[in-house]
DNA sequence: CGCCGAGTTGAACTGAATCAAGAAACGTGG
DNA sequence: CCACGTTTCTTGATTCAGTTCAACTCGGCG
């Protein structure tokens, strides 16, 4: 797993990986389960080797996704774990899944032990962001119909699995919107 | 400066401040100056010490504001700089502006010599991800006129700097539509 | 079989975009 | 310090994408 998590260009000695994987607890989610619910301290940094995820708020009643986790990249409420503080957001299991997580105590330990910590960590927050930037771009220069697709050359697996209203909600619209959308395309 | 860059949990000693702050070099520039071209690659990791900065991208002629930099946040157009990429991203001075830079190949050479530089690196980005995070959520649950009235109460500073048109564009709608908007509040 | 959630479709409505024109503010040179 | 041109802001009329509310279909499942 080492080598999808890091950066190809900074190479990391085993040992030192080991430091940081050591850590790591394998978990299993059945479908449709939640791996954190709103409200609740986000007290893992998880990363996903089987499955999909999809991270949510609710406003109004309305759930509003605004991520999907797939294979090698972290599934968390990051700033919920960075903070301490309550998650705005619920993770829920779109598949069976498989994760392995780190506790934050215990990354606070290879934090101080192994320079390590930080660079990994450095290396995946740096990878999510720059994934956040292209969302940002993509919400404020194209319409709904252009998000939609672009998601559906990404990630034609996602429509296949999920319900689309999910995939509205993180394209930003109603799902009638969207069915009309898919309509007019054809 | 360093207390103001490095979140007050984690200790810093000085002379491991010192590795990092040794690298970087003070830089002023006149209000409107282009600080970063679209299609630039972003050499410098740089963090403001005074005025203030926008971030924006050009759609149809259009610029699109992403982000104003304030004092003692980094103002960067991150991707190019991580990826060695040509920036989407112009960045202007608004103000005048007294920052402080780092080069990429130095930042390197902190990264290699001590843990500091991915405890700098770690935390500053897990900082700006944060923001971008608020960013994303007020985006997918408000109303331009409930995001106005945030960035009014936040940065008020900002309404007497500069032209609205540009916080228009950071609240995603056009200049006619703020105006109205601000006309319907009053 | 009947129920329920997902998806589609229609009609009315709305916030914001677009196009266009005029008013106010700004800055630069004479 | 004023005059002029440019930029910024406002206002109006029209159009459009997407919302809301409501009704209906379809497929899976107890």
């Amino acid at each position: 797993m080492k080598q999808y998590l890091i950066s190809k260009k900074i190479p990391i000695s085993d040992e030192n990986w080991q430091i940081f994987a050591g850590k790591n607890i394998r978990k299993e989610y059945k479908k449709n389960e939640i791996i954190l619910k709103e409200g609740e301290i986000d007290h893992y940094l998880s990363i996903v080797e089987e499955g999909i995820a999809r991270i949510f708020f609710v406003k109004e009643n309305k759930e509003l996704t605004t991520r999907f986790v797939f294979r090698y990249q972290y599934v968390t409420s990051y700033d919920s774990f960075l903070e301490r503080s309550p998650s705005r957001c619920t993770v829920q299991a779109l598949t069976d899944m498989v994760i392995w997580h780190v506790h934050y105590d215990d990354l606070q330990v290879v934090y101080k032990t192994s320079p390590i910590g930080n660079l990994i960590g450095r290396l995946t927050i740096e990878n999510i962001y720059v994934e956040k930037l292209k969302k940002e771009f993509s919400f404020m220069s194209e319409s709904a119909e252009e998000r939609y697709l672009n998601l559906m050359k990404e990630h034609p697996e996602l429509f296949q699995i999920i319900p689309l209203k999910h995939i509205a909600t993180y394209l930003g619209i109603t799902p009638q919107a969207l069915s009309r959308i898919r309509k007019r395309i054809c």
